[in-house]
This record gives structure tokens, C-alpha cells and sequence, in this order.
DNA sequence: GCTCAATTCAAACGAACGTTTGAATTTGCG
DNA sequence: CGCAAATTCAAACGTTCGTTTGAATTGAGC
């Protein structure tokens, strides 16, 4: 039912082609479709019969390489996704070590995670961009096997970049730092998604809005004044709310 | 082909039932189950078949009262957002009668924005909060017809509290202004959305993170802190990305 | 050059989808 | 009551979906 089917290992484990070769192979043509229909369309309005059409690859040619559709838009994300969280975690390692026991402060952290994901989007001409969409709306996606593969594998880079910032903001409660990481997350996510309609009613400049690297330095200081902000007291009087 | 079928105009304009009727009438009861379906699946995931199995009305109904699954989809929207986003348009013009003439708080002019969105969380027992998580998740779904709706519904409340912030913040350049509007909309929408996984991984209380009251009570001064941080200059020294 | 496994391919599968149909039923109303 | 419009209903429509199948094709190693 749901058994792998066999197939060849790959002649190398995972090291690039042999050759300068001018068509790539099935599976990464597929991944390539995949990545820019699942980003245009989502996962569940983009059929296998478009991908493989647009990959120039046998419609079976999915579930033979993949096993299933599910499985593929996980291949998807798991290519890009993997490395980018790889090298946050690094790269926060290597600030730490830099500053010698010291305390970050929230740009460099908050450095940390930008600066990956801007790789990401410079590197591959059309593919890096495309999946940072693809990302945040996989984010909002309500399927279950999507939420569960993203919470597996995001857990362990958030885990350290809390502790980095429960570190640069030692008179936040643990709580309250909770929240706002939930925040920052949200609004990177939500930010790198596109959230075009936003765009056009926030009368942004639509040539801007999809320059990714403007966008993050647009939003890092607006996030990193939030992290900063006094930690509301538990019963103070912050009446925001009670008015209505 | 698309027409709107026939229908008998309704007893009543838009007045409630003439009496306490145990059952709601059809159209009612379809767009409480679609509500709670399109927000638990999304909407490409949800069939006509589960909303009219979950509202006990024949499949048929969905076409002769709402012409189209599209056409539903909106009509769950529209029902309830529409009424907020005018609560939250007289919210802002009282507010601003009462300063008389003086720029509001960027907190009051949050607040404007979140108690209509709180008042429907707490109104309808079920309904409300299914209503806000349904709508986080449209702002992301890729589907045109969703983007578009949604753009049309917004564009006229983004422009008048745009104008309020401006006000409020006169310091902020008109177009940085607009890409703060564009992060408070989006970790409002985001966070509004419930984003479970990213819930989980940030270790909050579930119990709390349940309770929207006490979420935007702790996004608003997180959110004021970043409209307010200072704007920074075109060609500044803010090189949080040059090292990478 | 033969072999065999890996891969590609065309074709079909059963299921589920949104929508339509036309008859049955209910409802408002003179 | 009785007619006509509004609504409900069971059934079917045609299409598309993800997946499977089994035969053809490919390519590396003996």
C-alpha cells in the first residue's frame, strides 16, 4: 500500500552530477516544478498531472520517485528548508563564539535568521524566492501532515534561538519571550509569504515589495524594537482592551 | 451557466427569525458548518459533500442558495467580516472625535483594530474564533478569487487607519509607515490564525494560547514598540546584513 | 552482447469532486 | 382550498484526482 518502491541508488550518495550535464535528472526537474506550482497554488489545487507536465516527466514518474504527493511537497520543503535552519544555527553559533560569553543583542539574533533566508532568495535565480513563499504559506496550511513535518523541523533551530534571546533580553519573562518569538516568527513568515493583497492595499511599491533583502531590513528594526519593549506586568495597568 | 438561480426573496430583509425557531433556516445553517469546515481543511480540502453532511441539508442546497462553492466561501466571509471591519471604522472615528482633533496613541489606534476582531471572538461561542483562525488562513490561501475578495473587503479600512498612523507618527516616512501597516496586518492576521505549530515550538501555555484576549493584549505594546522605533534612514549606517 | 535491475511510459483504475437535473415537497397567499 | 413559487431531494452528470499496473526502454557490469 504504501511500501517505498524500489529503485536504484543514486550512482552518488548525495554529491553533485558527475558531469555538466544539460538536463538534469527526473527528480529534480519534478522538485523544481513542484516547487513553483505547490508556491503558486498551493497543495491541495496543484495536481500531480500539472507538475509533471510542466517537469516534461511521465505522470507515475511521482509516486515512483517520491511514493506519494504528500511525500513530494515534503521533499520539497525538506531540500531547501533543511539547510537554511542549518545554517542559522551556525551562524548564531559563530556570533556567540564571537562575542566571547557575551550577550547578543536582538539585531545580530535576529541577523541570525534573516540573513539564511536572503541566501536563500539571492542564490537561486527563480527557485530560492519561490520557496520562501512556498514556506510561509506552508506555515498557515491546515493539513495536518504539513503542520507535523514543519513543528519537526523547525523545533530544534527555535529552541536555540530562545535561549539566545531569553539571553540578550534577561529582564523579559520567559513567558512573555515566548510570546514574542511567536511574533517575530509569525511576522517573518507571514512577511516572506508574499501576502500580496497586503501589498496592494498597503499601497506598497510593487517592485519593493519583492525585494526581499529591503524587506528584511525594513522589518528587523521594527521587530527588534518590539523584543525590546518593557515586559507588561502581569496586573498592571495596560487597559488597552477594557473599554470596549 | 453562472447565473444566480431563482430564489424567494427572504421573509425578512436582514431582520432576525420572527420567532424563537429551534432549527435555522437552511442558508444559516450552511454557513455555520461551512465556517468550521473551511477553517478546520481550508478551502480546496472541503468538500460540498461534508458541509452539507455536518449542516443535515441536501447537497444540492449549497448551489441553489449560493450558486457556487466560490460563492459560498465568500458569504462565510463576508457575514462577519464585513461587520467588523465597519465596527472597527466608527471604533476609530469615535476615538478620534474624542481626542479632538489631537493624533491618537498608535495603542489606540491598535486598539481600534483589535476590539472589533475581540468582540467577535467573544460573542458567538464557537463561531467567533472559528471566524478569526478561518480568516488568518485566507489571507494566505493562494487562490485568486480568495486574494482578491479579500483585498476589496480591506482596502477601505487599511486607508483609513493608514491616515490615523500617519497622524499618529508623523516622524515615520509615508512609505516606511506603510510597511509597519503591512507587519502589524500580518502578525495580527498571523497570530489571529493560531499558527498551532509554531505554538507548539514556541512551548505556550495551549490553554492561553487559546485565549485571544490575552494574545493581543500582549501583541499590541509589542506591535506599538515597533511603529514607534525610529525610522531608519535610507542610506544609514544599519548594516545588519552587509556581513553575511 | 547478454542480463538484469532501474527507470520510463501509456493506459487504466476506482474514488471523489462540483454541478445539474427534474421530480417531489413545502410554503406563502388570494 | 388550490395554485404557483420557493425549496428540498435523490440521482446522475462529466470531469479530475492520486495511484496502480504491466509492458517497454534504458544503462551499467560481467
Amino acid at each position: 500500500m504504501s511500501s517505498i518502491p524500489l529503485q536504484r541508488l543514486p550512482r552518488n550518495g548525495s554529491s553533485p552530477p558527475d558531469r555538466a550535464v544539460e538536463t538534469t535528472d527526473t527528480k529534480s526537474k519534478i522538485l523544481d516544478a513542484a516547487e513553483e506550482l505547490f508556491m503558486e497554488h498551493g497543495f491541495e489545487a496543484t495536481s500531480l498531472r500539472l507538475i509533471t507536465t510542466a517537469a516534461s516527466v511521465n505522470l507515475a514518474a511521482v509516486n515512483y520517485h517520491f511514493g506519494s504527493k504528500e511525500e513530494l511537497f515534503q521533499a520539497v520543503l525538506t531540500r531547501r528548508l533543511d539547510p537554511m535552519n542549518q545554517d542559522r544555527m551556525q551562524l548564531l553559533s559563530a556570533y556567540e563564539t564571537a562575542a566571547a560569553g557575551k550577550p547578543l543583542t536582538c539585531e545580530k539574533i535576529l541577523a541570525a535568521m534573516f540573513i539564511p533566508a536572503l541566501k536563500l532568495a539571492r542564490d537561486h535565480e527563480q527557485g530560492g524566492k519561490n520557496f520562501l513563499r512556498l514556506l510561509g504559506r506552508a506555515y498557515a496550511d491546515p493539513a495536518p501532515f504539513i503542520r507535523e513535518f514543519l513543528s519537526s523541523q523547525y523545533r530544534e533551530m527555535i529552541a536555540r534561538f530562545r535561549t539566545a534571546f531569553s539571553r540578550a533580553l534577561p529582564n523579559i519573562p520567559r513567558e512573555e519571550l515566548s510570546w514574542r518569538l511567536h511574533f517575530v516568527m509569525g511576522a517573518l513568515s507571514y512577511t516572506l509569504a508574499g501576502a500580496d493583497m497586503l501589498k496592494i492595499i498597503s499601497q506598497l511599491d510593487p517592485e519593493e515589495a519583492t525585494n526581499d533583502e529591503l524587506l528584511l531590513k525594513r522589518l528587523a528594526p521594527f521587530l527588534a524594537a518590539g523584543l525590546r519593549s518593557p515586559s507588561p506586568a502581569a496586573d498592571d495597568g495596560y487597559h488597552l482592551f477594557q473599554e470596549a
